[in-house]
DNA sequence: TAGTTTTAAGTTTTT
DNA sequence: CTTAAAACTA
């Protein structure tokens, strides 16, 4: 320990140590980006519990993600061991600790599963019957967005929502369904905290008593649920701090509400307000650029940040011909500075920092334009990571592992039972899995009358089958039996794991005869079907070994379930077909799952975290955190982060900001400017492509609206400036800015861009009418990667003709020639 | 029915 | 261009 105690103090600025020391009435931190927010509460954290004898367990600390939170308590603790046990959590994530502890008081059992958006839609459309997918995904969203603005299928507000007619019964049947199954949606992890807390004034004394100190990072994040939530467990002893940047508010399409920061000082009385403003992250002319983007908003509380670090480069902004351009300028930039570090640092041999490849991060609007960074990085060996896109639980493979897993927990989850009961085929169609789903709730009626409306065995599935599976056609009674006993098994292991674990691949075997006979004792004429289902488990039991591995701890459940079902032989012979990396995949769910323990608690656990943390996967995949990598990122998920070199890629009309951004939903895409452009701490880069690639199809591309709101006195342009650009030569206002009228087609053609381009834009439709003419021996053609070269040869394969072309090179290379997308062009004939 | 082939539709952003 | 939904056939 060196310097006093109050030495963790003495880093602070002025403002920031106010804040720390801030006591009493509620507190409004405005902290601009870079202005060192996560230190002020992590610092306010520590002090709390050294200097005002707070107890940590009675501080609640929420942030939007699992990263910030975790991130948060790390440092905190780094200044005071004791604030690991304060409570930092996502407001998600505690608003399902509240309901493990409290759902009862809601009519909600302990063990319920938290439903995604696929799973809403999942449940909606057995509601919504014959009608269009879309309609069933805009109801999904509507309700979400009801839940975010805290408002039930009774309130008369709901019209500002979704003002369609039949809305309002969707949502009230919607909830009632929800209920019957007993699981949740993500609204229903804020909402639902707040019913019982408004409900039972015990329950809010409790929680109001327990937490004395509040505090919310990226509040202006908070939707109105949430403000409601944070109203609720405040008391008026409750010392209630928030932190926020309206200028960063960039989630108003997931209900978001700017507001709650705006009229914090009215709905908190007599609260105070700090301004951080001091940026200790970015030089001076690239908070200049991202500032002059977002000062075109109005109705911003204001600040005006400055630049600590003072003076550097200026930004750059490159005009580029397309986005294998932009791919190309990308990686040739970021090769270049890494070797130019290491020569450098090589010849001073000085303990001057390297160039990384991780000082590098990229930046676009939708995930799927990562695509082309990551093609032109493989091809060149530079090493990436792509955050955030992997979707690994959306998969489906992943999911109905899961939805296995949640059946396993909740036998009432419909949405569960329908998507696996079937998979892979049992002879159980949609007509028995009706029968299935009306029997569970029809048998509960019955019995709940008898017995004073008992929760117990409404639509328990596992019940209705087992009473229900004899009355069926011997092929689904035989499949329902099979799907029993896979989730019986499952069952067995997590209530006696040490000796079900044990005898585990016995057991597999075992369940396999004995379905088996039972099929064919039950019928003659399944003789063969049995024999084929037993072949094809001696099949599995082989594949196996060599494919699922299972490890400690619930994996082995998990292993278990997955090859029991038969979704993972499922699976593998999909992959086997397509070349896919399901098995894969399910693999390593299953060692995700071998830190969890074996019980229904440890599996809750699992299913919760994997619900509320989709980045786990990210990071189980990506190994260790500090990989030196370049990083491809979405503008949303860089909240919070910081880059020394930054490239804001794809700023075009029409993809930044998206064409049909108008108004509120503009300024929020300029916030998203802003919050991507103060990532960066040293250079800044801006590209801006002349034509655009989308749907397969290459369409001219106006500079995006941001870049006009830059002073080109305060950027470096490089490239051909586009007509009607500042700088660049006169024409007619860009489209968006001309009244009604085609953007696209009122366009002046390929009037820029270089010839190069041209022909490369041409091609698609050229290549299209070649071949359909066909390849012959004797060909020329031109490849992007290998350039001129001959066919050889042609010949048919399973997958269409093969051509084996010679090139200039010497190099000889065979392709699919009727290949979407290939990346070659026929130029002429040998005759 | 299950598995295939054909056709149409569509890309934000995320807890 | 990739994906999902509808339509078709064995």
């Amino acid at each position: 320990m060196t310097g006093g105690a109050d030495s963790y103090l003495e880093v602070l600025n002025p403002e920031q140590r106010r804040a720390v020391l801030h006591t009493g009435k509620p507190l409004l931190i405005l902290a601009g980006a870079g202005s060192g927010k996560t230190r002020v509460i992590t610092t306010k954290i520590a002090w709390l519990i050294r200097e005002q004898g707070v107890d940590p367990r009675s501080i609640l600390a929420v942030t939007f993600t699992n990263k910030a939170a975790r991130e948060m308590a790390e440092r905190a603790r780094l200044i005071d061991e004791r604030a690991g046990d304060a409570m930092l959590r996502t407001f998600h994530s505690f608003g399902a600790w509240f309901l493990r502890r409290n759902g009862s008081l809601a009519g909600l059992d302990s063990g319920f599963v938290i439903y995604d958006d696929d799973d809403m839609i999942s449940l909606l459309s057995t509601i919504m019957e014959d009608v269009p997918k879309a309609e069933i995904k805009q109801t999904a969203h509507s309700i979400s967005r009801a839940k975010d603005y805290f408002l039930s299928p009774d309130d008369p507000e709901l019209a500002v929502i979704d003002s369609r007619k039949k809305f309002r019964d969707r949502y009230v049947q919607y909830e009632e369904k929800m209920a019957r199954i007993g699981n949740v949606d993500f609204g229903d992890l804020i909402k639902k905290p707040v019913e019982i807390l408004r409900k039972e004034p015990n329950v809010a004394r409790r929680f109001r008593e327990r937490f004395s100190v509040i505090m919310v990072d990226e509040y202006q994040d908070a939707n109105v649920a949430q403000f409601e939530l944070l109203k609720e467990l405040t008391g008026p002893d409750t010392y209630v701090c928030v932190v926020g940047d309206d200028d960063q508010s960039i989630y108003r399409f997931r209900g978001a509400e700017v507001k709650n920061i705006l009229e914090f000082p009215n709905r908190f009385s007599g609260a105070d307000i700090i301004r951080l403003e001091r940026n200790y992250r970015s030089t001076a002319p690239i908070l200049k650029a991202a500032s002059s983007v977002v000062d075109h908003n109005h109705g911003r509380l204001g600040k005006t940040l400055s630049a600590e670090r003072g003076n550097g480069k200026l930004p750059v902004l490159a005009f580029l011909p397309d986005q294998d351009e932009e791919a190309n300028f990308c990686a040739t930039l970021i090769e270049n500075s890494v070797k130019a570090a290491k020569a450098g640092s090589g010849a001073v041999n000085s303990g001057a920092k390297n160039t990384n490849w991780s000082d590098w991060a990229i930046l676009y609007r939708t995930n799927a334009q990562s695509l082309g960074f990551e093609t032109e990085f493989l091809r060149r060996g530079i090493p990436y990571q792509v955050v955030g896109s992997l979707k690994f639980y959306e998969r489906e493979e992943i999911k109905d592992a899961l939805a296995l897993l949640s059946f396993l927990v909740n036998p009432r989850d419909e949405v569960a039972f329908r998507r696996i009961v079937n998979k892979p085929t049992r002879g159980v169609g949609p007509v028995t899995v009706d029968r299935i789903v009306e029997g569970a709730s029809d048998g509960a009626a019955g019995s709940g009358a008898a017995s004073s409306g008992a929760v117990n065995s409404d639509g328990d599935l596992m019940e209705a089958m087992r009473r229900m599976a004899p009355d069926f056609a011997p092929k689904a009674r035989a499949g329902l039996q099979t799907f029993l006993k896979v989730i019986e098994a499952g069952r067995a292991v997590l209530e006696d794991p040490a000796a079900s674990a044990d005898n585990a691949a016995d057991n597999a075997g075992d369940d396999g005869k004995v379905a088996a006979n039972e099929l064919a004792l039950d019928d003659g004429a399944a003789d063969t079907r049995a024999a084929d289902g037993k072949k094809s488990r001696k099949r599995r039991a082989a594949k196996e070994q060599e494919g699922l591995v299972s490890g400690e701890g619930l994996s082995v459940c998990v292993a278990r379930l997955v090859k029991d079902s038969g979704i993972a032989e499922y699976h593998q012979l999909q992959d086997e077909l397509t070349g896919n990396q399901r098995l894969n995949n399910l693999q390593e769910l299953v060692n995700a799952a071998s830190l969890y323990k074996p019980s229904r608690e440890g599996l809750l656990e699992f299913l919760e975290h994997i619900e509320l943390d989709r980045s786990m996967a990210d990071n189980a995949a990506s190994g260790n955190k500090d990989n030196n990598t370049v990083t491809l990122i979405t503008f949303h998920n860089t909240k919070g982060l910081e880059f020394r070199r930054v490239i804001m890629t794809g700023l075009e009309h029409g993809v930044f900001p998206r064409e049909d951004k108008r108004d509120e939903e503009l300024e929020e895409e300029r916030r998203l400017f802003y919050v991507g452009a103060t990532r960066a701490m040293d250079e800044l880069y801006l590209s801006s492509c002349a034509m655009r690639r989308m749907y397969g199809k290459t369409m001219p591309a106006e500079p995006s609206l941001f870049l006009r709101e830059i002073d080109k006195s305060g950027l470096r342009i490089i490239g051909d400036i586009p007509y009607g650009f500042p700088g660049g030569a006169a024409r007619q206002p860009p489209a968006w800015e001309r009244d009604g009228g085609g953007y696209g087609n009122s366009y002046g053609g390929n009037s820029y861009g270089g010839n190069r381009k041209q022909s490369n834009a041409g091609r698609g439709s050229d290549s299209d009418a070649e071949r359909k003419a066909g390849w012959r021996r004797g060909d020329r053609l031109f490849h992007d990667d290998y350039g001129y070269g001959a066919v050889m040869e042609v010949r048919d394969s399973e997958d269409g003709p093969v051509v084996r072309v010679l090139f200039e090179t010497g190099k000889e290379l065979r392709f699919l020639s009727e290949q979407q997308g290939a990346k070659f062009m026929k130029i002429g004939q040998d005759e």
